[in-house]
DNA sequence: ATTTGTAATGTTATATTATAACACCTACTC
DNA sequence: GAGTAGGTGTTATAATATAACATTACAAAT
């Protein structure tokens, strides 16, 4: 089990806000959210979103710039995630795979390449949306 | 061999800074660079760059809002590729792995997901920078 | 050779995302 | 209590990206 020093106040609203979301926000989007909570500036969402994205508690998705609760579902420990993302609806599914993670953390280790974060983002349809003609 | 439809004016200039730069570039740098060519407004470089991409002369870094020419090193029809990206010194890596290709690819499938296109984008110290105390 | 369709261009304006800088506050440690 | 590390609130500004519109270039089809 992994220390969890408790959250601010207002690293708690901006996690709730996400955990309420169906999708990804951006931090604007949470700005606006929680203006009525006494949120007034940009950075009070960013400095938040750091804090948790740092605990592993929200991810940030580079691809949309926004951001999402992590889902939970994998190992606490697992510290490399999987996103795919539907271009259509916006749903966002969170996965880790080992495999994946090993090939690239010895890709990495291989060329003396210090890891510290990695992204892996793929976009596309759902498999709702793929089904749908347009 | 797959076609090469010829690139526009706009379209080889900022390939060209691209594949003359040591690192990724912005769009915006790109503009500068490019002013002395006649470029005056983001959207010239913008569009340029969707062209590129497109067609995977050139990539986007996502965690970086940047840009590379496309080092070249792997298969031609290979899509996926990976990134190691190092927070010092700004180097970049491209590698392709045909391991974690198919293993994304196949979880996506399994889900119904169809992916149009996929970011892997390590990030961290490179060898040398790593080496480095601070 | 003209028509037609597709994509690229140039331009202005604006939207969206993110950080710098500063003063103050709070909680904890020594 | 002094020091310190991080959080807060605020104003201002930087950096990244797209909308909308009029025009132009060019290749394919007739």
């Amino acid at each position: 089990m992994a220390e969890s020093p408790k959250l601010t106040r207002n690293q708690r609203l901006v996690l709730e806000k996400l955990e309420a979301a169906s999708g990804p926000l951006s931090a604007y989007a949470l700005l606006d959210e929680l203006r009525e909570h006494g949120f007034r500036a940009p950075l009070q969402v960013y400095r938040a979103l750091r804090v948790l994205t740092n605990a592993g508690k929200a991810h940030r998705l580079e691809s949309l710039n926004a951001f999402v609760a992590c889902c939970g579902s994998h190992g606490e420990d697992t510290d490399m995630v999987a996103f795919a993302i539907c271009d259509d609806c916006g749903h966002v599914s969170e996965f880790a795979d080992d495999v994946v993670s090993d090939r690239l953390q010895n890709w990495a280790g291989s060329r003396g390449f210090e890891a510290s974060t990695t992204a892996i983002e793929i976009r596309g349809k759902c498999r709702d949306c793929a089904r749908v003609v347009n």
